[in-house]
DNA sequence: CCGTTAATGATACTGAGTCTCATTTATAAT
DNA sequence: ATTATAAATGAGACTCAGTATCATTAACGG
């Protein structure tokens, strides 16, 4: 599923992105409401690593209407489909939400003051393929993030 | 600093893994407290994906004095320190927390069952170093998780 | 042993995420 | 179009995981 990470597509075109989700909430036998597609386009606005907070306040600007517990309900359905996926940085008191816009995302987060650097490559698709067979799993996405000190915090002393 | 995993230590040794992170604690200049020693003990007893509720448990039966804010407390100092790392699992409610034995941990949950498939090799080794290299950082250790659908759920209707 | 300072425990508090349920709305069938 | 139906929604009360505060304790270097 996850196409192989060897940067192919630089920048998957966003329009078809949108009708690409909606298409998938769709054949999951999901209805495509008003505030699910909302969500999408503010997702897709926003571009990832945000928490609830964001999406509430980013929501509410778009569409007053749509009620707390629909954006959350919606975050775990978008979860469950592979569209995004929530991680802990920095505290574990709500999850920062990254989008997986090929089915995977990749960074490394710094344990000391938390900043994150994405990185694109990460030649996974061999072990996705040998994983299915060995463990009788479907795959269709993938988060790999690495612990460490940025360039910033290397120079302090040990942490 | 994490040693590449193609299978090397099949189970690092327990006792010394507990000695090893004292001593991680006191170099990093943190003081060797009962409660971040009981915090260390509980989690090697567990073995990893845990809530915060478990901990809080575990720990409440081997020293009913800990604190309820000590024990948040070492669960942070310990995610910065790369022993433990939350993850979410299932719910948003509250982060699980796996054990990093030698700087990494590696799992596939299916995104329908919420079942946790543990794997160990992960060939990362490499693209760490170019990372590092590339990047400016330091790294410590990964967290590799897949998402799809378990043997069980892919027999199913699509999800 | 003592002094310094980090770490602790008690406890009140906050707010992220959930639950409930009456109402709405997407969708398919007619 | 109209309607039937079941899924999804919004309001808002509620829960409890995680935090803040601060007086007290204990780790550890000297
Ligand atoms: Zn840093
Ligand atoms: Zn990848
Ligand atoms: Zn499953
Ligand atoms: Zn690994």
């Amino acid at each position: 599923m996850t196409e192989d990470c060897q940067g192919n597509d630089t920048m998957s075109h966003l329009e078809n992105s949108l009708e690409h989700h909606k298409a998938r909430l769709r054949k999951a036998g999901y209805k495509l409401t008003n505030a699910r597609i909302t969500m999408l386009e503010v997702l897709q606005d926003l571009g990832g690593h945000i928490t609830s907070a964001d999406v509430l306040d980013a929501v509410a600007k778009v569409d007053e209407t749509i009620g707390r517990a629909s954006v959350f309900r919606t975050l775990d359905l978008l979860t469950q489909l592979g569209i995004i996926r929530p991680t802990y940085i920095g505290t574990s008191q709500t999850p920062t939400y990254v989008m997986l816009p090929n089915g995977h995302h990749h960074h490394v987060i710094c344990t000391h003051c938390n900043r994150v650097i994405e990185f694109e490559d990460c030649g996974l698709g061999e072990l996705e393929k040998k994983l299915e067979t060995a463990l009788g799993v479907s795959i269709t996405g993938h988060l790999l993030e690495f612990y460490g000190l940025c360039q910033q915090c290397t120079g302090l002393s040990a942490t």
